[in-house]
This record gives C-alpha cells, structure tokens and sequence, in this order.
DNA sequence: CTCCTGATTGACATCGGTGTCATAGGCCTC
DNA sequence: GAGGCCTATGACACCGATGTCAATCAGGAG
C-alpha cells in the first residue's frame, strides 16, 4: 500500500472506460463532457485516490500555481513576518509559496528568479537589493511584485512605504524634543531603501536649521558586536549625541542591548521598525510602525489581482505607498539636556 | 531579445551538431563522452545561454533539487531563524527550498507534503503537528528529517532537544531560588513538545517533594491578549505563583510585557526558548537556550547525508538530540519572598 | 432517408528532458 | 585477418499531463 505508485490520469481514465484526454477534461472542469461520462470519471478519481502530478502539468500547460518569494533573509523578524503574511494569504488563493533568501548577494538574487522562471511559477514576489536587481532577465511576462523596495522589471508594481518622509517625521520627532545632535545608525548604504532614510534624516536636519555632521553619521551597523563598538565610538565624541535615530530593525535590535549594556538608557532613540518587545523596555521603544503584515498583505493582493485577471492596467500604479506612523512610547520622548531637570547619576 | 524563447537542449544540440541524448550527458557529467565533444557542447550551451529546465528534468528522472521544508508558521521567530539556518546549508550544497506553513492543521500539513512528494522534492525536512502527522502516507521513499518535534515516517530521523529535561533543569532552576509556588504557562497541549515540557515541570516538583496545583498549571495561553488575562487570574489566585516557567517562545513574548504592564517585574521567570532583547530587558530574562541555528543545522546537515549517500544506515540514529542549557540572566534568579521560606501549611 | 450540425470523444503530437539499448568504430589479441 | 571488447554516440520510448484536430454519433432539417 504504501510501495504502490500513485494513480495517473492513465489509470483514472482506464478505470473508467474513456480516453486519457476526457479524465483531463474532467480534471479541467471542461464544460464539453457529458455528465454522465463526467460523473463516472470523477467517481474512479476518488476510487484510486488520483492526485494530479504539478510538475507534468506545468511542464505542459507552462504554468503553475505557484509563487517564487525572494528575500534579502527569512532570518531577519522583519521579512519572516512579510512573507508569513504573504504565505496566508496565497495559500487561501491555492497557491504554493517557494521562499528562497538572496543574502544580498546580486549573482544569488538573480539565479533564483531564473530559477524561478526556469519552474514556470506563477508570479514572482521579490525584495530587490537595487532598482535595477533584475535588470535584463527574461522573465516570460511573469508578474513581479516588489516588496519594501522599489524595484523594476516590464509591468512591475512595487510596494513600499515612504521611507524618506518616515525617515524626516522620526528624526524631526527627536528635533522637537530639543535634541541637535542626532546620530544616524544604519547598515551599508546599498539598499536604496536605507539611503531614502539617509535623505529623510538629512531632510528633517535642514528643515531645522541644523547642519549634519558626519560623524554621527554611521552607515556601518553590520552585525550586533559592530554596532556595540559603533556606539563606543559615538558616545567619546567631543560633543556626542543626545539621541539616536536607528534607520532599521535589524541595527535597532544591537542598539538596544548596546545601551542596556553601557548603561545609557538616557539616550533618545527612535526606530524605524517595530520589533518584539519594544513596549516592554524601560525605557519603551518609540518607532516608526513600519510593518510587515501590512506591507505583506498589499504584495500578496496586488500579485493575486494580477493573477487572477492578467491586465494591462496596473490596479494602484507602479508604486503602492503603505501608510506608516510614528508609535511614542517613551524613548523617543527623552528630552535633550537631561541634566537641566535633575542631577546627574551618572559618571 | 527579451521576447526571444530560452534555448532548449535541442537547440543546444543542433548547435554544437551532436544528439540531444549526448548534450544531456555532457549537461550530467557523464564521464562516456569524448573531450572534444564535451567542449563544443559546453560552447554551445554558453552561446545560446542554455538553462537545464527543471520541470522537465524532475519529470522524467523523478527528482529534483528541491527540498520541501513544512513547518508550523514561518513568522515565528523561532521558526524563521531555524528555516534561515537550514536554508543556507542546502542552498551551499545547490538545493533550492520549498516552504510552507501548516499552522497547526493536520488537514493542511498533510497536503502540504502530498504535494511537496508530487513535486518530486528530494527531501523532507518537516516540524510535525503530532508523532503520526504523516501515519500512512506515501513518501516514495523520500529521506525525511523531522525538526524540533520527533515524527513518525519510514525510515525517516527525528532532530529534537530534551524538551522533558530542559524543562526540568528550568524548574528545579527556580525551586533552588526557594520558590515554591511555579505558574507553568504554555499554549495547548496538542503538540508532544508542549506535553514533554509539562512533564519535564511536573518531574522537578516531584523531585522537590512539592506537589503541583493544577490552578497554576496553564495550557491556554494561545495569544497575547490570552497572556495577559491569564496572568491576572494566576495574580489574583489565594496563594499567588512568586514564579512563572514559560513554555515557549511566543508565551514568553506575551509573558513579558504582561508582566512590565502589571509592574511585576519582582516574579521570577525562566522562559524556554531564547528571543531578541531577551538580556536587555530590566530584568533580562533567564532562558533555555534552545537555538533554532543549532537544530536547524544539524537538520540540514542530517539530510544532506542521506541525499548525497541514500543508505539504510540513519547516521546518528532516528533520534537525535541536540544539547541546549540555562543562560542565567536574572529574572530566573530572583529568589522567592522571604516569608515563603518560613514554614507554612499549604491547604 | 440523407445531409448537416453540434455535442462528445479519442488518437496523436508535444512540453524538455532522461533511461535503455543498439550501433559504429577503434584497438588489441591470437 | 577475424573475433572480442570497450568507447562514444544516437534512435527511441517515456515521465504525466495538455493542445490540436479529426472522428463519431444523435437529432433536426429538407
């Protein structure tokens, strides 16, 4: 029982006294069956627990009903949560989702959207590493959804959320509560969306009057030990910030231990992200909400539309903006100049 | 150019003057072919930038290089870190990953891997619901590697931890801090690694000679808001716990900010299952480190083996155990209330 | 009763590769 | 120089489905 082979079409359509081609007609839910042909047929499916073989299928009909989702890393809180939102949602559609990680890696990101091409999925839900990620490869009309970064591709839509007005809107936050000497802390400049953010905390900065100052600007936050040293090295400055702006989740969640640590739980801080446990510290994280699911669930839709109904006409446009806000929850809220309500503790 | 169809094997083959038969060998390696021959075949492929299709090749050989993974919820954290790990070890050897998500219905598991062993996957690499999750199923022989929770298949190998004796060391942990009154808190007992947990708690109170208190024992805490009452109720109790062991991970992040909201930071609490920011909360909390990077390692590693080297013999038995400890922190530290080591009558 | 039409149905090619087996030479041996 | 053997290659079937197009058949029209 379980060493027999599976029941093909072959078998259904023996079983039941037709042709090959009318046990697909029935499979297909072609209306040119008669019914009685049709009843017989579907009852020896359920007879020999026939199961159709995706891979022959797609092989023939070139399609699939499946998804390719490329990500910079399923590691990371932020893309686990976007793709477990995007995976509910086409999965309730029928469809597969396959998830493969880039690891920021050009050369990898594009063999797995050939790769991709290559199975005849369906559609393709990428997190691009630039605009330009899959720039000249045959994509068969597949529709592409970008995810979290623009990105571009022959009738492509991207979803995204507006990460240099996000970027202004934390960093002006932290201006209004007195501060003028606002680090920036991020990863490599790479990513385009990482550079909006720049853009948005330069923007807040002249909106002010207040020049930027390169060394509180810091673009090398690659893992939680750098950021640990970044921060020493801020903090001995001649004239060290007061406040921080963390540009993403993944910098976010080494800046947190890093200040627990160093016992400087006085210094401002917003996040762009919001992550687990960020209402729960003392202080409490302010962040900007820039949130997975519901980024997630827009890519899943704009694919599933396109899907469905394969159009000319892009539902939303090219670019979709998710909205997002700024959550208070305290640390954004530490005033500048802790000195001038009470005595120090510290030092 | 872009509208230009991708080149087949016979295209290949027409160009390099050869049968397509010995194109597809130069394509495997197949050592019977003439050097000469195997060069303007290679040219070839390189001229017409030529991609093997995978379909057409699992079709008909029956495999493929994919792995299918099956796990409960891809946006859990300790999901997402365990998928990544696995991810990148099967990546290096050249397999792509196939994932989706079960979310605890046996319904759907079950199609899920029906449908990955149609697909002509390689291998499994599954995190079952229950020990039978897949009792009858047919496999074709596929090499299974089951993740975090022991399973049931032909010849398949089951990557788990001690839950039960973790789950001790974690409850005798806080019984030598002197409490006495522990809350066991997890979310329903229909997996076998929630059950092993209980009785790894139950185990350490016998040893202790306490005897447990169902009232403290709580199998319901399914989602945050859930947390949070059931934490008021186990609070307002006649005799309160002075300690919470946490079951897993997602417990614990609603444990967490229950207990900040009720400002009851003073209860102990050992969480099974380390998470983001767990050393910087006031007080950093005290967990089981059961790493999703190790299991996921040791699963991909494990699969490996018998993908590359299909043998009877399971390397490391059906069962293997991968060691996990206690990070002191400081929240499994806190010792319980004086007056509770005074004696008292209980009942 | 024959012809035409539309509804059903099936034979066969096909998708892009791989497995089996046969075949054509080249080289060695006796 | 014939037989044997090994190497390199190709012809052909096949994996499990779908697309094309022709064939069959019943019923209504003339």
């Amino acid at each position: 029982m379980t060493a027999m082979k599976d029941a093909t079409l072959r078998d259904v359509a023996a079983h039941a006294g037709v042709s090959i081609k009318t046990a697909s007609r029935v499979l297909n839910d072609d209306p040119r069956v008669a019914d009685g042909t049709r009843a017989s047929v579907t009852a020896s499916m359920v007879a020999l627990a026939y199961q159709p073989d995706p891979t022959a299928r797609s092989l023939r009909a070139g399609r699939d009903r499946t998804v390719g989702v490329v990500v910079e890393s399923i590691g990371d809180v932020f893309v686990a949560a976007l793709v477990a939102q995007i995976e509910r949602l086409l999965a309730e559609a029928g469809y597969q989702v396959l998830v493969a990680s880039s690891y920021r890696e050009l050369e990898r990101e594009r063999s797995i959207v050939s790769n991709f091409v290559q199975r005849r999925c369906a559609g393709l839900i990428v997190m691009p590493s630039s605009l330009d990620a899959l720039q000249g490869m045959p994509l068969r009309g597949l529709p592409v959804v970008f995810v979290d970064r623009e990105g571009s591709a022959p009738g492509s839509q991207s979803v995204i959320v507006n990460d240099r007005d996000l970027a202004r809107v934390a960093t002006s936050h932290l201006i209004a509560q007195g501060h003028r000497r606002i680090a920036l802390m991020s990863d490599a400049l790479v990513v385009d969306t990482t550079r909006h953010r720049h853009e948005g905390y330069l923007d807040a900065l002249r909106d002010a009057g207040i020049e930027s100052d390169p060394e509180l600007i810091r673009d090398d936050c690659i893992d939680e030990p750098r950021v640990f040293s970044v921060l020493d090295e801020v903090f001995a400055l001649d004239e060290p910030p007061t406040a921080i702006f963390s540009a993403n989740t993944r910098v976010s969640l080494g800046i947190v231990p890093g200040l627990h640590v160093a016992g400087r739980t006085d210094m401002a801080l917003v996040a762009f992200g919001d992550f687990p446990m960020a209402a729960s510290l003392k202080p409490a994280v302010t962040v900007i909400d820039h949130s997975p699911a519901r980024i997630g669930e827009v890519a899943a839709r704009t694919l599933l539309a396109r899907l469905i109904e394969p159009s000319d006409q892009l539902q939303g446009g090219p670019v979709i903006t998710v909205p997002a806000h700024l959550i208070e929850r305290g640390s954004g809220e530490i005033p500048a100049e802790p000195r001038s309500r009470s005595p120090r503790v510290r030092r």
